[in-house]
DNA sequence: GAGTTGGGAAACCGATCGGTATACAGGGTG
DNA sequence: CACCCTGTATACCGATCGGTTTCCCAACTC
């Protein structure tokens, strides 16, 4: 009946990983991996090339779940400067979590400080795609430099998700979408 | 003559391991440490207590020295804005060095999770203390809600430290300088 | 010269690291 | 039935982890 307990070696073994390299950072062990997810070192090996390879596809995995959580649903009536505040509002949600250890790819990207490391490169990709998208609104608000623009809201974004994963900074308040809002003033975005 | 070689193995044990914990993690390893300090690990942990110590202990060393490196010569004659603009102005050009890898008490707190770690209470203090500082001058400024605007530029500050730490921005051309600018126009400060 | 001390070299502890290899149990297909 | 294919369990590899201990030498004090 229930599909819960049919899910493949492979698929444990990426979402223990995503889990578990979260939560405890990237020097977690094949060992305790294998362990949490139930799946022998062999098949792990026979699945993955290495222990980085494993990282990399946990991420990547987990990317487009990631990035629907920061997409509003499309309701063709909300505006750019709405469609970036939605990004802001829900990482402000998302940190109140008391789980909550910042972006995951962001935090790979500082814990492994090789920018040749397989992960490195999806997590650089996610971070992309987050300020093009940035990019996109600004332009279609009318900012005066939209990639400027966009490139100030990843400063916003990547600092509110690493001090509040920290819990050096609370964002319950408003403040990072209130930090956005004066940017996208200053910008001149209607 | 030179005092150089006379360095005590205290001292020694601590510049090495600020360097090393900044360039390849927290994750290092006592061994790795000592044979690059030139000391025995029997006198390391004589002298302190665990591993865990001796990284809270680099980073209180290191801290002086970082501090003073963001704080402006002071001249009487400078604005508020002016010795909080020079903060990030330190902070791009830092971030020009090849070597750059971002702040290092950010990272600290990124990578150790545990935020009950000695060494994150260092880093804690150290970020509290220049978000203090900020504050002040938003207030000596004229800011409309000086704690609000403090709190924005320590967003600015420790994205913009991330990200070029880990290559995905470059500073050269003023992006920090020019978000806190928007910011401190918008925060209504003189 | 005798005694004390600081500190380096290195062996050692059990645990764990990433990674490999061997052995075996279960499920399909002929 | 035999056959193969997955995947688990487990032992193993050399290396390293944090941490402790022993040995010994060189510099200092008396």
């Amino acid at each position: 009946m229930a599909t819960t307990a049919k899910a493949s070696p492979r698929d444990r073994l990426l979402d223990a990983a995503a889990q578990l390299f979260y939560r405890d950072g990237v020097s977690i062990g094949v060992e305790a991996l294998c362990r949490s997810a139930g799946v022998s070192k062999r098949s792990m090996y026979q699945l993955f090339e290495s222990n980085d390879e494993m990282l990399a596809a946990s991420l990547e995995r987990r990317r487009a779940w990631y990035e629907a959580q920061l997409t509003p649903p499309d309701s063709a009536s909300d505006t750019p400067r709405e469609r970036i505040l939605y990004v802001f509002r829900r990482l402000e949600q998302a940190s109140a979590a008391p789980d909550y250890r910042g972006c995951p790819y962001l935090a790979v990207l500082v814990e492994l400080k090789d920018t040749e490391h397989p992960a490195s490169a999806v997590a650089r990709d996610v971070k992309d795609h987050l300020e093009s998208g940035f990019r996109t609104q600004a332009e279609r608000g009318g900012a005066r430099d939209p990639r400027l623009l966009a490139r100030q809201l990843m400063l916003v974004f990547d600092g509110a998700g690493a001090r509040a994963g920290a819990r050096i900074e609370t964002l319950a308040d408003g403040l990072a979408t209130g930090t956005v809002t004066a940017l996208m003033d200053a910008a001149g975005m209607k």
